[in-house]
DNA sequence: GGGTATGATTACGG
DNA sequence: CCGTAATCATACCC
């Protein structure tokens, strides 16, 4: 049960609602059963009066004012009773507009009782304290780490964060990325960036949906209070509290469509980026790059870190992809040297050649190095470049 | 369409 | 974590 009906019960003489898990230990509690037990026509009788029509009035909702003043017209109840936010709502936001005589009647007389200021702010004061002392503590949550997560990835993938440019300078990073040359895969990489375009903007309208959704009830529902803070005690922080939990049953509806936009982006993603699924060869120049580096390493053909970074640079590819070309390479070439001798010896007298080149701008020096000593067997070549 | 080339992935060992 | 070997899945070429 809400807590703050749960106080009107406990306060209420009229026992209209089940107060079956009231604490007994609750010293207000005792203190409005023990105002409770006094006779009525003692000197309390004049605050019970109050007390029991305030309760009568704020307890029961229109509807049942209504049903009670026209008994012919069943009333229909669509929301919880104790609801605040809803139950509530069902009449307190249109009150006064066609309200019977005696309840309206009955209500301003209750407003304008001299006591009323007073018994208020006390009730006000005792809900206070103990709807504090009983959820002040688990207040302050800390913030959801998935929903950090999926904000991250959101951010990361272009689908949250700047508008357009810097959206799509993001999926073009992680379209390079993923894919292979630069030059490459323009249809598709066109086709990945409309369909995440398409994604970003159907995240965005049900964001904004979803916020203004959000701000309209929340205005509502605070407009309501307000109204029935009138007659009941209701302070500015349960109203808080109301919109705090408003906000967060609004962004668990957000995390649900982070989650989903998330997936989205993760299938487009494996359907279009996927390089196995999509395996492009790397360009000519490319396969240039790193056969020179592998023939003319071929003794030790394992590229240093720093080799690889350069040798990707070159390339247009990642890292990783030189070390896979490279693993592939070697286990190919050490499998059958025979078939890669014509190869080995292309790139062989094209590296010597550059060598010469080199040298020679570079005042014919030294003569160029023959890194070939071990591990792979060289290529034998004729003079004529033959075999 | 089938064979081959090739980039990526996986299992495993050191 | 890196390299090897086997394998997968696609690209490319005839």
């Amino acid at each position: 049960m809400d807590e703050q009906t749960r106080m009107l019960a406990g306060l209420t003489p009229l026992g209209a609602l089940p107060q079956a898990d009231v604490g007994e230990s609750d010293p207000v509690r005792k203190q409005q059963q023990q105002q409770q037990q006094q006779p009525l026509g003692q000197p309390q009788q004049d605050i019970g009066d109050i007390l029991q029509q305030i309760m009568a009035i704020t307890d029961e909702s229109l509807d049942e004012a209504q049903a009670r003043c026209w008994p012919a017209e069943a009333p229909m109840r669509w929301a919880a009773p104790d609801d605040p936010a809803l139950g509530g709502g069902a009449g307190g936001g249109t009150a006064g507009a066609a309200l019977p005589l005696d309840f309206q009647h009955r209500k301003h007389a209750l407003n304008c009782h001299r006591m009323k200021p007073a018994l208020f702010s006390v009730l006000c004061e005792i809900k206070e304290k103990t709807v504090l002392s009983i959820r002040g503590v688990q207040e302050e949550d800390p913030p959801d780490p998935q929903i950090m997560r999926l904000d991250n990835m959101l951010l990361a993938e272009g689908v949250s964060g700047p508008e357009k440019g810097g959206g799509s300078a993001a999926a073009a990073a992680a379209a390079a990325a993923a894919g292979g040359s630069p030059n490459d895969g323009s249809i598709e990489h066109s086709d990945y960036r409309a369909k995440l375009a398409q994604i970003r903007q159907i995240y965005h309208s049900e964001l904004e949906k979803y916020e203004q959704a959000c701000s309209e009830f929340t205005n509502h529902v605070m407009n309501l209070l307000r109204e029935q803070s009138r007659t009941r005690p209701i302070s500015p922080k349960e109203i808080e509290r109301m919109v705090a939990i408003i906000h967060r049953k609004f962004s668990s509806i957000q995390m649900q469509l982070k989650q989903s936009t998330c997936e989205a982006v993760m299938i487009l993603r494996s359907r279009f980026l996927d390089a196995r699924r999509k395996r492009r060869n790397f360009n000519k120049q490319a396969t240039e790059v790193l056969n020179e580096y592998f023939y003319s390493h071929l003794s030790n053909p394992y590229p240093s870190e720093e080799a690889k970074e350069e040798l990707a640079k070159k390339c247009g590819i990642t890292v990783s992809q030189v070390s896979n070309w490279f693993g592939n390479k070697r286990i190919r070439y050490k499998k059958n040297i025979g078939k890669f001798q014509e190869e080995a010896n292309l790139y062989a007298v094209k590296t010597a050649v550059d060598a010469a080149n080199v040298s020679a701008q570079a005042s014919q020096a030294n003569s160029p190095a023959t890194p070939n000593s071990g591990g792979y067997p060289a290529p034998c070549y004729t003079p004529d470049g033959r075999l």
